[in-house]
DNA sequence: TGGGGTTAT
DNA sequence: ATAACCC
């Protein structure tokens, strides 16, 4: 079930968007009013669908790539490849070896940098915002846009005979993907299709899932989705990170966090906003519960935050000092361990000089106005767990 | 299983 | 801070 849109995830028609060429694209929703006015409210929204996006970069960037089985490496994963390599067996996740075998000539290049993928994600939706600013982003690959003003406001202009002549095509929704939990549970529950979860007892999956994800998921099922598209806007965080087989000495882990934190910093340079939040995520390894994850975080000290648009170098020492404190505060560094993962994430993020003193937001906004700032400091232990 | 993201609890 | 979801 997917999660966000009843919209089709991987295309109705088959191969993904192979005939529409490079993006699938579908009207989710249509269907004008009635000139009577009856009938729920249409809403036209397109949901754009890049397939094999990184893939597609990687042949923008080097031309000669076009044409050949090419596949893009994450550590030893294929995490997309592009037509050619899928006609010759390679699938989405594939491990090397496996795609390999495959497909001997199976080009690889390493895709583990997302830069040039999340830059050229950004235009995509920087150009759909061209049409609506209504944009949501999901991933790097898929855009939803509100297209319903656009379309009212030009059939206005259509004369009656053109209107009338005018077909608009539907939407297909596809049954397939639950959330890997939620699946589990409803299983357990005997439901396994849509067709079963449309006609479960509602009653019971409330009890079972809690009325607000039951409610929604059963609507899904019938191909019902009337949450709004919301604009993505900039980005909430900006992390980097990194898996290894194994990493298992504080100088390890410091010398991965610079590297996490050195690209960080450029990418917020860039930005403009400031992070007042910083925390750190590891994995630990272990044979079972392999996806999770521990992290801490703690606030920016703010002359850190001031000094962040200028050089970096002057914050990446006191930076890295925090956050081998917050990996401390996790990791017993006195006993032996086995990471598999690091991660940094900036987030919390304000664009500067939002500091609306003397303006009358600042005393109508709670989080601004003097009793919450005697509050500071309660704020501040809620959010750390370093001593200060 | 990568290297990202978001929202809810 | 974690858990769940998305790609």
């Amino acid at each position: 079930m997917e999660q966000r849109r009843a919209g089709p995830a991987e295309e109705a028609g088959g191969d993904e968007a192979a005939e529409a060429g490079e993006a699938g694209c579908s009207p989710a929703a249509a269907a004008p009013e009635e000139p009577g006015g009856l009938g729920p409210p249409a809403r036209v929204i397109v949901h754009v669908d890049l397939d094999c996006f990184y893939a597609q970069v990687e042949m923008i960037s080097n031309p000669e790539l076009k044409g050949k089985p090419l596949g893009v490496q994450q550590k030893y994963l294929v995490v997309t490849c592009n037509y050619e390599a899928r006609k010759l067996g390679v699938k989405k996740l594939m491990n090397v070896r496996d795609a390999k075998e495959k497909c001997p000539q199976l080009v690889l290049v390493n895709g583990e940098d997302l830069t040039r993928y999340r830059e050229m994600s950004y235009k995509v939706t920087e150009l759909l915002e061209e049409f609506s600013p209504v944009v949501e982003r999901l991933g790097f690959d898929e855009n939803f846009v509100d297209l319903t003003e656009m379309v009212e406001k030009r059939l206005q202009q259509l004369q009656s005979d053109e209107l009338s002549a005018l077909t608009v095509s539907g939407h297909v929704y596809n049954n397939q993907c639950i959330g890997y939990k939620t699946a589990k549970r409803l299983e357990a529950l005997g439901i396994s299709s849509v067709y079963d979860l449309q006609t479960f007892s509602s009653k019971i999956l409330e009890k079972e899932l809690g009325i607000s994800v039951a409610q929604r998921i059963q609507k899904l099922s019938f191909g019902e989705d009337n949450s709004p598209v919301t604009p993505s806007g900039p980005p909430q965080s900006f992390s980097e990170e990194d898996s290894f087989k194994k990493c298992s000495s504080e100088v390890e882990v410091k010398n991965k966090i610079e590297e996490l934190l050195a690209s960080l910093l450029n990418r917020v340079c860039q930005d403009g906003r400031k992070p007042h939040t910083i925390r750190l995520i590891i994995r630990r390894y272990s044979s079972e519960n392999h996806c999770s994850r521990e992290s801490r975080q703690c606030p920016i000290p703010s002359h850190i935050i001031q000094k962040l648009g200028t050089g970096n170098c002057d914050v990446i020492t006191p930076m890295v000092d925090i956050l081998m404190k917050l990996f401390r505060n996790m990791v017993n560094v006195k006993m032996p361990f086995h990471l598999t993962l690091l991660s940094v994430c900036l987030c919390n993020l304000k664009a500067l000089n939002t500091s609306k003193k003397g303006t009358i937001d600042y005393y109508l906004t709670p989080s601004l106005s003097t009793t919450s700032r005697s509050g500071k400091r309660s704020f501040k232990m809620k959010d750390s767990h370093m001593e200060d």
